[in-house]
RNA sequence: GCUCCCGUAGUCUAGUCCGGUCAAGGAUCCGUGGCCUUCGACCACGAAACGCGGGUUCGAAUCCCGCCGGGAGCACCA
């Protein structure tokens, strides 16, 4: 009908009679079935009847062109702070870049954004490798490392050009005062100075000769800027922060929009991908730019990110690595991408996972369930099975079948080319107590073996209890896990709160090796830490997810 | 408070620039059934959305205005 209007205007006037038509002949379209209405259309010589839309395979989400980027000339950058290692938080940054490096075949620069930060947040030197293996361990290798420590020195010279340009004046004020008169849109006197004054002020700044907090400089954008988070910005400050890289050769830091100013400069970065909680950083680079008459690259943004169970603050994530509580920066409660993979989930998972957002600018909090969704799909289908009973009891079958000793368990019970692995069945087996006490004197059936009956009181806190067989007959009854008590493992998983559970597990767990992947029958999929080391050491394994 | 950004199912996302084929597509989650000796996977079916109010138009998720809601920034951190 659309078509109809849009290619006959005369027909817009009697829009409603259009319509009914339209509708009688579209309800007689419809009557016909797929076939005949092909037919219908082939004798019209019309166009082949459309697939159903299709999606893509980043579940459509969009990642739209980059402005101005040309195949083979796009440059982009990593920029972490070494203070921690790099969280799921941020994958996006590194996943949307790697996925425009490739798209147009582009460099990406790893460039630690080193400058010594605050009492709070500081650089240190482990980080440096951590962070790299943390991009190793998401493959995304850098085409090349830079460390803003290493060019302080270039940063200088641009100081001085901002100054010659009347850009700039080195300003005096407590920091205190000097937000309240940001607030306020209130000059203080400094800002008038002349650039002769200003430059004598900096060269003391470089000289020493001001104590760290008592002189910055501070960028002349307008203190009755509408923004006042745009009023007079800093550019350089005092610090005395001992670096990991340069200890104290410099006590004069640029301010992170600056230090960028200059370097996306320097090193040729054709666009900037950041979060939205950083564009005033593209103002002010660009107010820098403008002043010094170059011109700089393009800025995108994506949204805030959140991931609903990874909501532990950075700085309590560190403070808990540093203090112990937490096992390292491989905690499962960090969410650090590290111990995402001690998890087992895969990197490609956490890839698909942060690509399906696109480059949405809306804020947005998600579950780990679909974070989970994409790793299950990746490793389902070669993870093999494995019988874990959480708290187990030890039950004691009576009238036991002599001759069934071990059973031949499917490793994977969809894809047989996986194989088998036999293990103990009894007459001595550890059932998980809840589920014992959940099946009080109920005939039950030991998954893929055979039917017991349970006792009808079950001992709040007894290790051992006794049942009777019934028969082999596969009677839908509730099936219970099992793990054949006869060369069984103890098995200790840590979960995601990084709570441990005792259990055991079944005897092909002996010889499992770090790293394995299992999937626990009822419980989810993990991966193994360290395996079995007896007389005293369980086989210890991560919980992934469901 | 000021500045900027964002509002499509429970949660993400496509569609919005260039109004009609969108009685809105996909994913995930949830429910039911199947397969069936996993609470996993797979298959089938189902439930579920254009923040609100005006306006323009034959026609608005899409354009305009107002409102409401959410987020971020307002560090001598990054």
């Amino acid at each position: 009908m659309a078509r109809l209007l849009s290619q006959d205007a005369s027909l817009r006037s009697s829009a409603s009679e259009v319509r009914a038509e339209a509708d009688r002949v579209v309800a007689e379209i419809g009557a016909l079935d797929a076939r005949a209405r092909a037919d219908a259309l082939a004798a019209l010589g019309g166009p082949e009847a459309r697939a159903p839309r299709a999606a893509s395979a980043d579940h459509g989400a969009e990642f739209p062109d980059l402005p101005g980027a040309r195949s083979g000339e796009v440059v982009l950058r990593l920029a972490p702070f070494p203070s921690g290692a790099l969280h799921i938080g941020h994958a996006r940054m590194i996943y949307a870049n790697d996925h425009y490096r490739k798209q147009y075949a582009g460099r990406l620069l790893l460039v630690f954004d080193d400058t010594p930060g605050s009492e709070e947040k500081k650089v240190e030197s482990e980080f440096y490798d951590i962070i790299r293996g943390d991009l190793d361990l998401a493959q995304v290798r850098p085409d090349a490392v830079y460390y803003k420590s290493d060019r302080v020195g270039a940063f200088y010279p641009w100081a001085l050009r901002t100054i010659e340009a009347g850009g700039a004046y080195v300003c005096h004020c407590p920091a205190d005062l000097l937000r309240a008169n940001r607030a306020a849109g209130r000059a203080c006197a400094e800002r008038d100075q002349a650039v002769q004054e200003t430059m004598r002020e900096w060269n003391r700044m470089l000289a020493g000769e001001y104590a760290v907090g008592s002189a910055v400089l501070r960028l002349r954008t307008d203190m009755q800027d509408p923004d006042p988070a745009f009023r007079d910005r800093i550019l350089f400050r005092l610090s005395n922060l001992d670096h990991p890289r340069v200890g104290h050769r410099y006590r004069v830091w640029p301010m992170l929009e600056f230090s960028w100013a200059v370097d996306d400069l320097e090193l040729g970065i054709t666009h900037v991908l950041r979060g939205k909680d950083l564009v005033i950083e593209d103002r002010m680079e660009r107010f820098l730019w403008d002043l010094w008459k170059v011109k700089g690259p393009e800025f995108v943004h994506w949204g805030i990110l959140r991931i609903r169970e990874a909501k532990v603050a950075k700085s309590k994530a560190y403070r808990e690595v540093k203090s112990g509580v937490f096992d390292g920066w491989d905690d499962p409660r960090t969410w650090s991408l590290r111990s995402l993979d001690r998890r087992g989930i895969t990197s490609e998972a956490v890839r698909a996972f942060i690509l399906s957002f696109g480059m949405s600018l809306s804020d947005i909090e998600v579950p780990a369930e679909s974070l989970y969704s994409e790793n299950r799909k990746l490793i389902d289908a070669t993870t093999m099975r494995r019988s874990f009973v959480a708290d187990p009891v030890e039950v004691t079958v009576s009238g036991w079948p002599a001759g069934i000793e071990s059973a031949e368990l499917p490793n994977h019970p969809d894809r047989p080319e996986l194989g088998t692995r036999t293990v103990p069945a009894g007459p001595r087996f550890y059932l998980a107590r809840k589920d014992v006490g959940a099946h009080a004197g109920e005939e039950v059936r030991l998954k893929d073996l055979a039917n017991i009956r349970l006792p009808p009181d079950i001992p709040e806190s007894s290790g051992r209890l006794s049942a009777e067989f019934t028969s082999r007959e596969n009677k839908r009854i509730p099936r219970l896990q099992w793990v054949g008590a006869t060369n069984a493992v103890p098995v200790d998983l840590l979960g995601i709160e990084g709570e441990h559970t005792r259990g055991m597990g079944e005897a092909a767990l002996r010889s499992a090796t770090p790293r394995q992947r299992f999937q626990f029958e009822r419980v989810g999929f993990v991966r193994l830490d360290r395996g079995y080391a007896p007389p005293d050491l369980p086989v210890r394994v991560v919980y992934g997810h469901p």
